[in-house]
Formats: C-alpha cells, structure tokens, sequence
RNA sequence: GCGGGCGUGGCGGAAUUGGUAGACGCGCCGGAUUUAGGAUCCGGUGGGCACUGCUCGUGGAGGUUCAAGUCCUCUCGCCCGCACCA
C-alpha cells in the first residue's frame, strides 16, 4: 500500500468479520476516508510539464446565495466525469471552482437581516465549501477565487482601465432600464420580457448618465467568430445571432426645410424609396422638440411624448396594440419624389434602433400600413409580384419588380435598390445591429468599485494602477435609495485628484456583477498572479477552455460578455485566443412535480441529505442516470434507490470475487484469448468488460450520454452476479481470473462516476489507486464468440432464430436460416424473389406465392 | 411572425451507419426471506388474441426500400428563444 492509502478492511464493521459474509456497504464509512486518500495523493492538482498544454474542464461558477442545489450536482458531476476520464487517458487537467459572490442576493438578504453582505457572502461560502466536500468533486482548490475579495476585484478595475484606456468603457446619456425595486439601471440583457431579470419587476425607462462598454464595436466580430464555435449548441449560437441582430440596409437623409437640417433614417428597404409617403420620429428623438416649434401642434406632441415615457416596455412593444401618433404639422422632402411629406411622432418608433426615425412606406410594411389606414395617410404602391401585378397592399415580400419608381421602374427590387442608393447622394448601404452597449455601473453597494475620480479641474480621471484596488468601503446603510450607498461613505468618496491634486470625487456607482464573471476563468489559470491578472504564457497554455459547462440561461448574458471580453484582451495582446471556450455544454434543467425546483413550491430535494441516506456515489450517479444531460429530466424519489442498489449489488460481486481464490489476491492482466476460447462462461465475462468498456469510452468521450454509459455499467455488473451465482464449486481457475478481470474493469470504469466505492473495491481487489489507472482499452477480438444468433425474417418479418459460426459464409447463413423448422414451414409452397444477407445480423428471404 | 428543439410502454428513457423496437432504471405482478410490515434478494412485465404462435405497435397520413423510430413529402401537438428591430 502507498502512504495515504488506508486500509480497506477498517470497513468491516466487527460482526461482518465471520467467514461468509460480505461487509456491508455503507457510504458513510468510506466516503470520507477515501476523499482524505485523494487529498494526501493530490489527484487533484493541475501542475503542467515544461512544454505541456493542459486540458482545462470548467463549469460555471456558482453564486453564493444559500446552498447549492440539485443542478449545480448535475453540473458539477459532469464536469468531474470528464476530468477523471481525460486525466486517465493522459491529460494534465486543469478543474477549478470558485465563487460569483458580489451581486444583489447578498446584498438584499443583508438588508433583510440587518446584517452585512461581506458577513452574508462570507457565510454562505463557508456553507457551500461543505457541500463541496461531501460530493467529492475532483477539484483543484488552490486556484479557487471569489469575486468579492480585493485580491480579485483590484483586477477586475485594472481591466476597466484598460478598457477606459482605449475607450472601451465611456460614460453617455441615455434612456435606460431602471428596475424601481432594486433601485439600479439595469443591461438590456437583464431585461426579460420588459422585467428585471432578478426580482421580476417590470422595468422603467429613465435617462440617466451611465457608464457603457462599447460591445457594439464587436458586433460583427462576435457574428464572424461563430465559425470557431463548432462545438457550441446551435441554439446558443441562434439566440446569440438573434441577439446581435444584424440587418441590412441603407441610411437615408431626408431634408427638412424649416429647420434646414438632414434627419437620418436606417432602412432594409432602400428599393421603396419613391412609395415613403410620410416619416416617423421615435418620441425620444432629439428634433421632436425643434420640429414642432411654432407649428401650433406643440402641446399635443409634448403630452405625446411625456404619455410614451411613461408607458412600460411591455406595454410599448406589444404589437397587438393599436398605433398610436401625433403629426408635428411639419413635412419633409422625400429624396426620391420631391414631395413633401408629413413628419409624425409615433411610439412604435424605437429611439434605441436605426436612427430613431423611419420613412414609412405604408404599401409594403404591416406596420406603416396600420399607421396609415388610422390615421388616413396614403398608400402608395412601388413593388408588385410582376409588372402590373394588383397585389393586396401590404405586399412585404422582398420579391418583386419596382413601378412608379422613376428611373428604378421595372428593375428587380434588388437591382432597384442599388440604383436609388446610388442616384442619391445622402443614401448609403449600411448594416445596422439590434445589439446595444452594454450599461455595466449599477446604483448598488455590493460590486467592484469602478476605479474613476471625478475632478471639476481634470474631468474624469482614472485611478492610477498603482493605487489599486479601489476597496470597497464600509456603509452603514445599504438600502438602496436610486443612487449608490457609496456616496454615503463622505470620507472615501473625498479624494485627491490623480492628476492635479485638487479636492475631487470618487465614482460611487459599482459594476454589474457580469463584469467580474467575464474573464474569472483567466484568473484560474494564474490565480496567485500578484503583479498581473494573468500571465499571458500562462494562459495560452490552458486555454481556450476544452470543455465548458453550464446552464442555458447564460446564452446572451455571461456567454456573450465572456466572448466579448476575450476579444478584447485579443486586441490588447493579453491572450494568445479569439474565443475563450472551445466546447460548450448546456446541460438541463432538474425538475420536480412537474416544476423547477423551488423555496416557495416546497419541492426542493436538498443534496446534502441525500448524501447522508444514500451516499454521494449514489446521488452523482443519478443525477447523470436521469436521462441525457442536455435534456431537462424530472428528479423522481424512487429513482436514486436504483442507483443505490446497483451500487449495492456492485459492492457484492466485488466483494463475492475477491474471495475466489483460484483467481488470485490482486489486479490482473486480461486473460488470454486462447484460454478463454476453452470456456463459455470465461469468454463471456471477458465480453462483457469490453463490451462495457466499449460502452463507457464512446459514452463519456464524444458522445456525453452519461445515463447509457451507466446503463452499461450495470449491464456489465448484472452478467457478472448471474455468472457467479451459478458458478460450479470446480469451475476451472480460468473463470474465476475471468471474474477478477469484469470486476476490476467495471471498478475501473465506473471510478469518473463514484468515485468513493470505486476506490475502496479496487483495494478490495488488492490494487492501489484506481483514480491514477490508466483507462481500460477496448479490443474486439475479445467481444468476438465462436458463435452468433441471426435474426431470419421471411419477407421483412421476424420469423425465427439461428445460432451459426461466427465466421459463415453468406451462402452458409442462408441454408441454416431455411434450414429452421418455423421458417421452412412459412417457405412450403412458395417461391423464392431475393435473398438478403446483413453479416452477423440477420437473413431475410423475400419469397412469393408459386 | 422568425429561429431552435422535441413527440417511442404506466413513468424516465435505449436503439453511433436504415438491419431482431423497448437496453438500463422506476413502477407493477409473482416468489424467497420475515411473527407482520418495511427492507433485501430472485424471477416476470408494450397492447390484443383462437397464446409452442399470430397480430398490432415509435403523434397522424402518404412515400422510398428486401427492410423505416431512423430517409423523403404533407400534417397535428408540445417546449424554448427572439419579436412594432423599420
């Protein structure tokens, strides 16, 4: 035995001692010991050679509010499964964790309590690392990290600043989310359905001053890269692509006289120039106010314009509603006709999208065409299916010829619209993004301080690099009250400009916690790094991530930014990689009733006593045996008692060889193939560790169907307690060594997924460290018997069976399936059409009536 | 409306390439053990029937093929994402 390895028998409880019976398997007992082993042993370390490229399996980190749940055990076993398996056939896998702890959860269960959000946070880590322990996840936790503490978050501002630094990170005036509950704006990718992502509330737009990460300078890059996404779901990538939303078209300048100011708009329709017969103005649009001067319409617009501020998102983008419109008594000159045409305020114009403005061309957009027939504006057709064509108006198809389109007339709408593009100077081909900038400064207390001083002599001023981390001060009040707790620390916002030493301010806002999780998985791979956030030849050697896992709700939030922030650290020549996961996972949701796991629904199964009844083997096991992990599965009581007895039942059989004493005390090699052709029962046990090994690598390796890979354990274990129950008392020495070899193959295949039992049965088998063998190999020479049964159908339909050498010819599989008494029968009086022969699976005999 | 995905026993699900549909587990039924219950172990378990066998059967309707859960056409239902995006 090596140091650090305990000895299996402490297990026997005294009264299993007797001869003849087995120790009991009790999870309780063993588990610990073993995690203890692999802590002595460090499995878990993630040490590279000079020269080595890692392999680096992350999931996504957790947040620290309460405890964990029967998802992040799903998640966290998946990952793990991997680790095991890639660190057995050779790979130095990196495999850390860590905690997203800053964030309104804390921060609100700290305002709930009366307590403080670092005591909170704190606490719950405390609780979690417990959880951890019990579910004896390989992981390295000398590179774990949480978000919250300085020695993180001083990188976190040092990378704002670089983003400062090339602008990247700004400062603008904008309308934005403002959740009236947590009292702070909010991204759009935290709007879900027009409420705050977090509590459910229903957002407000209000225009404040925030600051901005440019995301849309990376618009095209994010589209482009996807090519490098290969091993990313397709519904990922769509949602981001819808995300994005990139459309083409052209900008168009209409001149409006009065003002004798060009107001732009985006169109994907250049080619319907000639049918715009009036143009529309977002009520946020900056001339609305200009425009209506003077006009006598002034009152009527402003009422308009403050009745859509007030209107929520979701009241605002449904488009069941009827539309709504003021005329600003102005016109515009249509670039195409010459015509004036009436200028309109409407809210079904989007301030955030295009221009803000839009030509309407009533003829050929649903929208237009609702506005115009409310409010009896004309309707002026300039595409038809084919010239002449009558087609019932709004004909939106994009397929067509133009008419009444002056020069453009009779072109296709393609060629018509890079003719009017052309003729006219203030139009140009463009492509537009629904993707906004990404609004990171929140009005709360628990974030990163973003690292800015706000001087009246210098303007905004970072902090120097030398001066950070920016700790987060000490509050007494963290309730949060629309601007940030922060300004009520006096004596830290007070500060000496960097630049001119003056008295100035600190900025009080804090950073959207996705800010900190979109570079953490850097930070694992240089985690001590004292003098950078990562050492770029570090990083290149772990990453990109090999595998990556986590829930799907991260599609357009996490995932996005992470990519964004990889892109950017590209640019800057901190990381040698575009894209910083190579493969992504989203795994499925675990359900109970019928509905997500839940406080208030009262069907959360909590992990931690399912550990102390069942044993965390048994729970790891289940939660992959559920179904396929990218599918949402319904967690069923009954169900973790099957995983448990096959545990049971594998613990018996182990048990039952070890004692075998023709088949020796330790591990063995693989029997021969000449020894094993002597006996049936032999070459069946051997079949079916490779079968099973087949199995399990295919499963766990490309394929990620963890629940088969399961399935064919206890196959394997099942042909294993058949074969030795009815053993003869002198069976030959080659079936017990036969038994030796399934046992310690299963032991050895079953170790990603339980860990524990998996270690204590390959000491039972008098081997030492199964997490350090190599994985089993497959070969098929093993799985290959002196005979096989053919399927024989007459006609496509199975009629019979036939047990013929392995190695028949077809003409040989043929006489024999004819040659089955059921199936001459069917054949009498019958002539033969074809005959099919698939080798090693079947004969079927296509006949017909003589 | 646009995009992505899914429909197989009482239930969760199997079936890498078209080749014996229902692996594995839950549940249920029967047996052993037990004073009893529970637990455990062993066996059975898609439906129907004139039950050594036949027949129907992968949401539905067609088609291709010797052979279809798998390929093609149409269709029904469910889930998820985006959506007044010009």
């Amino acid at each position: 035995m090596t140091a650090g390895i305990p000895n299996s028998s402490t297990s026997t409880a005294p009264d299993d001692e007797d001869a003849g019976r087995l120790p009991a398997y009790v999870p309780a007992d063993i588990e610990p010991r073993w995690r203890a082993a692999w802590e002595t042993a460090n499995v878990s370390g993630s040490e590279l050679a000079d020269g080595e490229e890692g392999t680096y399996v992350l999931e996504m980190l957790p947040y620290p509010s309460g405890t964990l749940h029967m998802g992040h055990v799903k998640n966290y076993t998946m990952g793990d499964v991997i680790t095991h398996f890639r660190r057995r056939n050779g790979a130095t896998v990196l495999h850390p964790m860590g905690y997203d702890s800053f964030g309104l959860p804390a921060e609100n269960a700290a305002i709930k309590t009366g307590g403080d959000p670092l005591e909170v946070t704190e606490g719950n880590i405390k609780g979690i690392e417990q959880e951890f322990d019990h579910m004896g996840w390989s992981i390295d936790w000398t590179r774990t990290l949480a978000t919250h503490r300085p020695d993180y978050y001083r990188w976190t501002q040092w990378l704002f600043l670089r983003f400062f630094e090339k602008g990247l990170a700004y400062r603008k005036d904008a309308p934005v989310n403002w959740c009236p509950k947590d009292q702070t704006v909010l991204a759009n990718e935290q709007v879900v359905d027009g409420a705050c992502e977090r509590c459910g509330t229903i957002v407000e737009k209000r225009s404040l001053n925030q600051w901005y990460f440019r995301i849309t300078d990376y618009a095209q890059q994010l589209l482009d890269d996807m090519d490098l996404l290969e091993q990313w779901p397709e519904r990922v990538l769509t949602m981001q692509r819808n995300w994005i939303g990139r459309s083409e078209g052209a900008h168009v300048s209409f001149h409006q006289r009065d003002l004798d100011q060009a107001i732009e708009v985006f169109t994907t329709r250049p080619d319907t120039l000639h049918g715009a017969t009036f143009f529309v103005l977002a009520p946020e649009h900056p001339l609305v106010g200009a425009l209506t001067r003077g006009t006598g319409n002034e009152q009527v617009v402003s009422d308009y314009v403050e009745a859509a501020a007030k209107l929520s998102n979701i009241d605002r983008s449904n488009a069941e509603r009827d539309k709504t419109g003021v005329d600003t008594g102005r016109t515009i000159t249509n670039p195409a006709t010459g015509e004036e045409i009436p200028v309109w305020v409407a809210d079904y114009v989007l301030p955030d999208y295009g221009a803000g403005a839009l030509m309407a061309v009533p003829a050929h957009d649903e929208r237009d065409f609702a506005f115009a027939k409310t409010f009896g504006l004309p309707i002026t057709r300039v595409v038809a299916s084919a010239p002449g064509a009558e087609d019932e108006l709004p004909y939106t198809s994009k397929e067509g010829v133009l008419v009444d389109s002056g020069d453009a007339t009779g072109q296709s709408t393609t060629d018509g619209a890079r003719a009017i593009v052309d003729r006219f100077e203030d139009a140009e081909f463009t492509v537009n993004y629904r993707l906004r900038d990404w609004l990171l400064s929140r009005q709360r207390y628990w974030g990163t301080p973003i690292p800015i001083i706000h001087c009246d002599e210098c303007g905004v001023v970072p902090v120097p690099d030398d001066a950070l981390p920016v700790l987060l001060p000490q509050v007494d009040d963290y309730q949060p009250k629309g601007q940030s707790p922060l300004a009520a620390a006096e004596d830290w916002v007070k500060v000496r400009c960097p630049s001119c030493s003056s008295w100035a301010k600190r900025e009080t806002d804090t950073m959207d916690t996705f800010v900190d999780s979109s570079w953490y998985f850097l930070r694992y791979a240089d985690s001590q790094n004292g003098h950078a956030p990562f050492d770029r030849e570090v990083v290149d050697r772990w990453l990109p991530v090999d595998q990556y896992i986590g829930g799907v709700e991260h599609a357009v939030l996490h995932l996005l930014y992470a990519r964004f922030f990889t892109k950017v650290l590209y640019d800057l020549e901190m990381v040698g990689f575009r894209e910083p996961f190579a493969s992504l996972f989203t795994q499925g949701m675990i359900y109970k009733d019928g509905a997500k796991m839940s406080k208030s629904k009262g069907n959360v199964v909590p992990p931690l006593p399912t550990v102390e009844q069942y044993g965390a083997d048994a729970l790891r096991l289940y939660v992959l045996f559920l179904g396929p992990p990218d599918q949402d599965a319904e967690w069923q009581d009954n169900g973790i008692g099957g995983t448990r007895r096959f545990l049971d039942r594998l613990w018996r059989y182990v048990h039952g060889v070890a004692r075998l004493e023709a088949a020796g005390d330790s591990i063995v090699g693989s029997p021969s193939l000449d020894e094993l052709r002597a006996d049936a029962t032999a070459h069946e046990l051997a079949a079916a560790a490779h079968e099973a090994t087949k199995k399990v690598t295919a499963d766990i390796g490309p394929r990620m169907h963890f629940n088969t890979a399961i399935a064919a354990l206890m196959e394997a274990t099942n042909t294993g307690t058949k074969l030795l129950g009815s053993r003869a008392d002198d069976a030959p020495a080659i079936v017990d060594v036969s038994h030796r070899y399934l046992a310690q193959t299963i032991v050895g295949l079953v170790q990603p997924f339980a860990p524990h039992i998996a270690s204590e049965l390959w000491s039972v088998l008098g081997g030492d460290a199964v997490w350090a063998q190599p994985w089993p190999t497959f070969h098929e020479a093993y799985v290959q018997r002196a005979t096989i049964t053919l399927a024989v159908q007459v006609n496509g339909k199975l009629r019979g069976q036939v047990e013929v050498a392995a190695d028949i010819d077809e003409a040989g599989a043929l006489e024999a399936a004819r040659a089955n008494e059921h199936v001459a029968a069917l054949l009498e009086g019958t002539q033969s059409v074809k005959d099919i022969y698939v080798p090693g699976r079947l004969v079927n005999l296509v006949v017909r009536p003589a």
